[in-house]
DNA sequence: GAAAAACATTGAAGTAGATTAAGAAAACCG
DNA sequence: CGGTTTTCTTAATCTACTTCAATGTTTTTC
C-alpha cells in the first residue's frame, strides 16, 4: 500500500519519527472501491476514518422524498467519515459512496483512540484537521444563508477547482443546494455573462 | 470571578487536579458586557475564546445589503469565537455582540497554546469541544439544504429550548434563514395547527 | 413615565428556485 | 460496438419565501 500521501498529509501539522510513522502505518487498512461502491449507508455505525489516496468519494444524505443532499466530497488527499456516527459510535444518517474507482486507507475508531494514548501528537493533528473542517463548514453555512445560488457556485469553484470539471453537475447542484434543472438554467445565465 | 461553571464544563470531558484547575483559572480574564456591547467586529482579529457564565451573546455576519445572519448563540455555559479568525489570527468577518448584560471569561489564543504545552489534556478537551461543534454544524447545514423553514424552526426549538422564549423573533428568523416577515406568517400557520 | 427605539404583524406584489415532463446527449458496460 | 442507464437541458407551471410599505406593539432608555 502507498502511504506516502497520507504521511505527507500528516507532516503538514505534526512531525513524526520514522518509528512513529511505521506504527501509524501499521494501523491503517487499505481498501479498493469500485465506482458506485458504498463505504457506508444510513443506519450503520461508521467505524473508520477514511483517507483517500486515489479517486473521489462523496458523503450525502437522502431526505424523505429520496432527494440526495451532498455534505462533502473527498478527492485525493482528503479525509471523510460520518462524523456524528464515528465520534458517538451510534448509527448515522450518511451515505458514503465512491464517485470513481478509488483507493483509500482506513483508520478504525479504536486505532485512533489508541493512537491518542500512544502518540499524543496525533491528538493535535486531528484537532487541527477538525478545526479546519469546522471553519469551512461554518463558512459554507453562512454562504447558504446569505448568498444566491450563483455566488455559492462560484465559491464552490474556488474551493474545489480540481473537482469542478470532473464531477457530474447534478452533484455540484446538490452540494450548493439547488436542483439540477435550476443549476442548468443558472449556468446558462452565468456563461451568457449574467 | 466565578469559575465554577467553566470548571464544571471542562470536567465533563477531562479530569483536572486542583493545581491544574488553579493554573487554568489564572489564565482566564473576566469581562462584563452591557446589552448590545460588541465583543468583536468585522475586520478585527479574534484574540480570545469566550466562555459565557451569565447572559447570552450572539455571533453574526452582515451581508452586502446590511442583513444580519446569525451563525450562533452562546447562552450560559457555551463558548463563542470567530473561529476562522481565532485559529488563523487574521481579520475575521464575524460580529459578536451581547444580547443581554453578560458575564464572560476569556482565554487568549496565546494562553490556549501555552495550555496545550503545559497540560496536554486540554488538547483533548478542545478537540472534543470542536468535534461536537462540527457535528452540530454539519447537521444544521444539512437541515438548511433539505428541510423547509418550519422544520428548521422546530429543530431550533429542540436544540435551544432555553432560548426560544427569550430571544427576539427576528434573531431566531435569521438563525434559521428566513426574514422576520416570513417568520411571523410561519408562526401563525404553526399555531393554527398547520 | 414619556419619548424613542426596536420589534412584530399584515397584506400586496414580486422572484428565486422547485416541480413536472420530455427529449437530447453523454457515459457505462457487456 | 450498441444498448442501457445516467446525466443534462429546456420549457411551462407552481410555490416558498422575499420585498416593500404601513401600522401596531412591546421594550429601552433616561
Amino acid at each position: 500500500m502507498d502511504t506516502s500521501l497520507i504521511l505527507q498529509n500528516i507532516s503538514k501539522h505534526i512531525q513524526l519519527t520514522p518509528e512513529e510513522e511505521a506504527h501509524f502505518v501499521s494501523l491503517l487498512r487499505p481498501r479498493s472501491l469500485k465506482r458506485k461502491e458504498m463505504l457506508l449507508q444510513e443506519g450503520e455505525v461508521c467505524r473508520y476514518s477514511t483517507f483517500v489516496t486515489n479517486g473521489c468519494l462523496r458523503g450525502y444524505t437522502l431526505d424523505d422524498n429520496g432527494n440526495e443532499h451532498v455534505l462533502s466530497f473527498a478527492p485525493e488527499d482528503w479525509w471523510i467519515a460520518d462524523l456524528y456516527s464515528y465520534f458517538s459510535q451510534r448509527p448515522g444518517t450518511l451515505y458514503i459512496e465512491a464517485n470513481q474507482p478509488s483507493e483509500v486507507l482506513q483508520l478504525s475508531k479504536d486505532s485512533q483512540e489508541q493512537l491518542y494514548q500512544e502518540i499524543p501528537k496525533f491528538e493535535r493533528f486531528f484537532r487541527i484537521l477538525i478545526e479546519k473542517s469546522l471553519v469551512s463548514n461554518q463558512q459554507r453555512l453562512l454562504d447558504n444563508l446569505s448568498l444566491p445560488a450563483q455566488e455559492r457556485y462560484l465559491n464552490f469553484c474556488r474551493r474545489y477547482p480540481s473537482l469542478v470539471n470532473s464531477l457530474p453537475r447534478k452533484q455540484i447542484a446538490s452540494y450548493i443546494g439547488v436542483t439540477p434543472e435550476f443549476f442548468s438554467k443558472m449556468m446558462k445565465e452565468l456563461l451568457r455573462g449574467g
